[in-house]
DNA sequence: GCTTTACTGTAAGATATATTACAGTATGGG
DNA sequence: CCCATACTGTAATATATCTTACAGTAAAGC
C-alpha cells in the first residue's frame, strides 16, 4: 500500500525529516526482503548468516547484539536456520552454557549471491550522489546516532 | 541490549551507511516509544491520533496509507483507541462501507504534550548540525527515497 | 437496470519479536 | 572450597503486524 508524506499543517518542519528518515530504511528493508525471499530466507536470517560468516563460533548472545534483537528471538532464528541446514549449533569447549554457531556448506555457497544482491541495492540507493555527499551524509548520521546515545 | 556496528572485514563500505540508516531511526523510535508510553500510548497509536487530528473524518484506509500499515492492522489500532475513548468511529454520510474517524476530547487534551515531547526529541537528534547541513541531509534522503521508488 | 468490478472494513490465522521467568552453568570474593 | 552473583539459552506468553479470504457496499460498463 502506497504511503503518504506528512503535510505541512499541524506538523513541525522536523517531522518531515523524521518521516524520510523512516521511509528510506523502510524501502531498503523492502528491497532486501524481496532479495532474500528469492533464496527462501528472511532478512533477519540473512543478516544472521552474514555475522556468523564473519565470526564463526559466535554465540547467540553475541549474535543478538549484532542483530539488535533479544536472545530469545535469536533462539528462534537459529532454530529455523538449523532446521534448514544452513547453520549448526556446536558445543563450545570449556563453557557448557553456550552454543558456538557455524555455517554449513549450504549457507556458504549462498553467500556470494546474497552479497551481489546487496551491492546492487546499494548502487541503486546511492545513485546520483557524489562520493563526498555520501561521506557527508554518513558523518551526519554518526552525529545523530551519538546525539541519541543513552 | 546494546548493539554492535558492522566491522570492515567481509562487508562493503555501503553496509556501514545502511547500518547507520537503520540505527538512527531505530533509536528515534525507541525515544518516541518512551515518550508515548508515559501517556499509555504506543507510537502507532500516537501517530494515528496525529493524522486524525490533522484530517478529521479520515477513513481507515486513508489512515493505513499514512501509517504504512495494512487496513486490517489499522482496524486493531482503532479498536484500541476507541476502547480507550480517544477516538470515535462515526458513520459516513453517503457511503455505508466506511468509518469516519474523529478524536474525542480525551485525545485532544493530550496532543499538545505529545507535540512537546516530539519537539524535544527533534532538538536532540539534530543538535550540533547547522541548518544548511540539515537541509542538505534532507535533500539526500529525498534523492535516496526516489531512487528506491518502485 | 443488471452485472461486473472495485473498494472498505473485518475475521482468522501466521509470523516475528518482546517480556518475563527460569534452569543450568560459570565466576569471583571471602 | 563455598556462596553469592552473573551469564546463557529456552519456554511460555503477549503483542503487533501481515496475509488471505470474505461480506457488504458502491460504482462503472453495457
Amino acid at each position: 500500500m502506497k504511503s503518504i508524506a506528512p503535510g505541512k499543517g499541524y506538523l513541525t518542519g522536523a517531522d518531515e525529516i523524521v518521516f524520510l528518515l523512516e521511509e528510506v530504511p523502510r524501502k531498503l528493508r523492502k528491497l532486501f526482503d524481496a532479495s532474500t525471499a528469492k533464496f527462501g530466507l528472511s532478512r533477519t536470517q540473512w543478516r544472521a548468516l552474514g555475522y556468523i560468516y564473519r565470526t564463526p563460533g559466535l554465540t547467540q548472545t553475541e549474535l543478538a547484539r549484532h542483530l539488535e534483537i533479544e536472545r530469545a528471538s535469536v533462539g528462534h532464528v537459529i532454530d529455523q536456520l538449523e532446521k534448514a541446514a544452513f547453520v549448526e549449533r556446536r558445543a563450545a569447549v570449556g563453557n557448557r552454557r553456550i552454543w558456538a554457531l557455524h555455517l554449513l556448506p549450504k549457507a556458504i555457497t549462498l553467500l556470494p549471491s546474497l552479497r551481489r544482491e546487496a551491492d546492487r541495492i546499494y548502487d541503486r540507493v546511492l545513485s546520483g550522489l557524489a562520493k563526498e555527499q555520501v561521506s557527508a551524509f554518513e558523518k551526519m548520521l554518526e552525529i545523530m546516532s551519538s546525539n541519541l546515545e543513552d
